[in-house]
DNA sequence: TGCCATTGGTTACAGGTGAAACTAAATCTG
DNA sequence: CAGATTTAGTTTCACCTGTAACCAATGGCA
């Protein structure tokens, strides 16, 4: 009978829950969710902020511009965060004698206490995060992971 | 020599290109704004409003707490969500006889059209970000993400 | 050297978003 | 059945965020 080889429609196949883009979404909410909990009201940070100090962490010395391509905020972004890390005496600016426009950015022994004193945190909460992948799985998400890092960064 | 062997602090190993966290925040906002860009312009949806019309679109008569469940969205984005697509005559509201509170919900025609024409869209963009990956690839992907949205619910 | 395009960074503005307060209806409890 | 409690949904408020406009410094380049 011809109609039961009928193709279902596009609209019957997108069920939200099944569907990556949304997966994503919501996993990458709950995950942020659950961290900055952790975080925010113990050292009064928000997500960009923790993402600025965790980078000139590794590598301090770098300008607002380098911080937003090391960590993929937009200038804005990382303007604010910035302006507000040095009004909490957490980064400290100095001028790059090279170019006036840019500030050399770095942690102060503040910024550099409150970075030893998250990233133990983080860390664990990315280790509950795993606790449910044994070692091959994480390397399978790793591998897909950053698969889908690079398509996406291609539409 | 003893310092060889000195373990890494939290502090070195908190790599942020490489905390999961971290990627899927990227990647989540990576995905989501390419697909928003294909239909926010195109239909001026926002996504709140999408993901109701996709809820509804399979499964008429919810309520909005039944949505704000389906959709893992708060009341109030459901509210809103809901309100606009009421006013742009994409959703009807019609009152639940059992319960003065509650509003039983579903797509008017021009919502069943948006929601034919968007379906497809969106699956074509969930299959561009799976290109890259095989079928097995996918079926790994699936149950990695099964598992990791479990986990992240309990924190 | 003087003009123009580019670049680093900030400011302004318009929306979006979550927490909490609020309203109204329903339910429970004595 | 009256009063207290819970529930559905909306409104408010304060904040966050992205886009675009802007400002100042720099780097071509004629």
């Amino acid at each position: 009978m011809a109609s039961a080889k009928r193709k279902s429609t596009p609209a019957e196949l997108l069920v939200l829950e099944d569907f990556l883009p949304y997966r994503l979404s919501i996993l990458s909410n709950r995950v942020s969710r659950a961290i900055a909990a952790r975080y925010a009201e113990a050292f009064d940070l928000t997500i960009p902020e923790w993402r600025v100090i965790a980078v000139l962490g590794r590598r301090p010395g770098l300008t607002a511009k380098e911080i937003a391509e090391a960590t993929e905020m937009d200038k804005v972004a990382v303007s604010r965060a910035v302006a507000k890390l040095v009004d909490s005496k957490r980064v400290a600016a100095r001028a790059d004698r090279k170019d006036a426009r840019r500030q050399i950015l770095s942690l102060t022994s503040q910024g550099e206490n409150v970075h030893a004193r998250i990233a133990p945190i983080a860390l664990e909460s990315e280790q509950r995060l795993l606790a449910s992948l044994d070692a091959h799985e994480r390397d399978q998400l790793d591998t897909l992971l950053g698969r889908l890092l690079v398509t996406a960064k291609g539409l």
